[in-house]
RNA sequence: GGAGAGCUGGCCGAGUGGUCGAAGGCACUUCCCUGCUAAGGAAGCAUACGGGGUUAACCUGUAUCGAGGGUUCGAAUCCCUCGCUCUCCGCCA
């Protein structure tokens, strides 16, 4: 959520910032909204008062056993009064509000502006495109012999579902546990478990819900009993600290967990469908940063270093891409994508997104710090995957693959193997 | 799933219809006193949103005692629904 002092205090600002991202910000109608909402605020709140003291004295009077009907009888139209006037004002700080919750943060001055992927902009690129002297192959060519199983996937659940066995499902663990101890070990992370389904309040407050709902699997429990799969572990870790007020010395909380994420992807039929590129469920190691809003801009490399650092481990090509405005997801002010290089389609994949979120979070989440001067602000909140463990699988397959169709196992993975050097029949 | 108890400010805890945003204590902050590993005294100390303001300090109003609804002139206090915690029983990884 935006600053609602930023929207009626920079109002052309805020419509011009808006349109980069493609969002058409309402003004007009906002600001009358707002007019509105004061009037009929002032209004209330001068009613209540008059209740609250008609009130106070009938009950000193009544303590001294005087007659009160005459008092009662005000007191009594006063209240019907503001009965009235009560739900209005509810109705029309509803509106704003819902309003409020769909417009999404504002683009950080240093984000290019664009309208979509094809204006991005790539920031560098990292290591060397190893040569084959075969064709290579896809990961479901060269996996498919090796206990990856589409097939079985949709037998069990329906399309983009899979199923891995043998070697490939303990390569798919090798890969979390890695990435999970980098962020633990050498990061200074905080390692998590967290729940996979979570309320309401939570999607709320990272920004999925009131507007993404067809985006998210919804389970019941009973009849008003709804919780969420999470779409991904920025939900619960970002959430911890909803409704907080931090010290700053507790400044910045780095956290990290490795949890499944589970998306309808309702709106990309036909995109993505061979292979496990885009699933209904992956496993992704997340990484949360809540900072002091002076440090989340140094965070936000900080953390694109992290994830970077995966990569490299893994010998993994990739490059750095600044998303420009039009192509940010909604809660971001600025994000980096990290896109690892796949030899059989000859392109560069996203396969980790790190986003400075700014206060956005921070104001639906109502999480703040005390500052020196003991005033309650809003901290910063950034999100970055490290990394996307599907995706990853997919990347050391490509990659590594031999011309007899094997699979050399990363010198970095090779003790979560157990040893083993090379995946074959 | 069954039975019972509870949910009050950072924490503990009082408060069963009126002057209660809430006694008292702890913790914390500032000051005073003392001079030594501690004690005493004074004041301050929840959050959000309005209004005023030299837009800072501050003054002022409203709301919030798990959440939402209701009764009432008036609700922390009474009623209803829901959530959560604890205890016992059942079931279970």
């Amino acid at each position: 959520m935006i600053d609602i002092n930023f929207l009626r205090e920079n109002t052309s600002q805020a419509v011009e910032k808006l349109s980069l991202r493609g969002f058409h910000f309402n003004s007009k109608l906002f600001l009358e909204l707002e007019e509105e909402r004061k009037k009929i605020q002032i209004k209330t709140q001068e009613l209540q008062e008059v209740r609250n003291q008609l009130s106070k004295k009938i009950g000193v009077e009544k303590s001294l056993l005087k007659n009160t009907d005459d008092l009662m009888r005000e007191v009594s139209k006063t209240s019907a009064d503001l009965k009235m006037i009560e739900i209005q004002l509810h109705e029309v700080q509803q509106k704003i509000n819902d309003y409020l919750m769909e417009i999404p943060n504002l683009p950080h001055p240093t984000v290019p502006i664009g309208k979509n992927e094809a204006d991005n902009i790539v920031i560098r690129e990292v290591g060397s495109k190893k040569k084959f002297d075969f064709e290579v192959k896809d990961h479901v060519d060269v996996a498919s012999k090796l206990g990856l199983d589409f097939d079985l996937g949709s037998k069990l659940s329906g399309s983009r579902f899979t199923l891995m066995r043998n070697q490939i499902a303990r390569l798919h663990r090798a890969i979390g546990q890695f990435m999970l101890d980098v962020q633990v070990n050498e990061h200074g992370y905080e390692e998590c478990y967290t729940p996979y389904l979570v309320n309401t309040d939570s999607l709320v407050g990272t920004g999925q819900l009131p507007k993404f709902e067809e985006d998210l699997f919804l389970t019941k429990k009973g009849e008003n009993d709804l919780l969420y799969l999470i779409p991904t572990g920025e939900v619960p870790l970002t959430n911890i600290v909803r409704n907080s007020i931090q010290e700053e010395g507790d400044l910045p909380i780095k956290l990290t967990t490795l949890t499944p994420c589970f998306r309808s992807e309702a709106g990309s039929y036909g995109k993505d469908t061979r292979g496990m590129i885009r699933q209904h469920q992956f496993e992704k190691v997340e990484m949360v940063q809540i900072t002091h809003p002076d440090q989340s801009y140094t965070a936000l490399e900080e953390m694109v270093n992290h994830a970077e650092n995966i990569l490299t481990k893994l010998e993994l090509p990739y490059r750095v891409v600044s998303l420009c405005s039009g192509d940010m997801g909604f809660s971001a002010s600025k994000t980096y994508d990290l896109e690892v290089w796949l030899p059989s389609q000859n392109v560069y994949r996203e396969i980790s997104s790190v986003s400075n979120c700014e206060s956005f979070q921070a104001r639906r989440m109502m999480a703040r710090f005390k500052d020196d001067s003991k005033k309650n602000k809003l901290v910063h909140t950034l999100n970055g995957s490290g990394l996307a463990v599907g995706r990853a699988l997919v990347a050391v397959i490509e990659n590594n693959q031999t011309k007899e169709g094997y699979i050399n196992i990363p010198s970095a993975l090779v003790s979560y193997m157990n040893g083993l050097k090379v995946i074959k029949i």
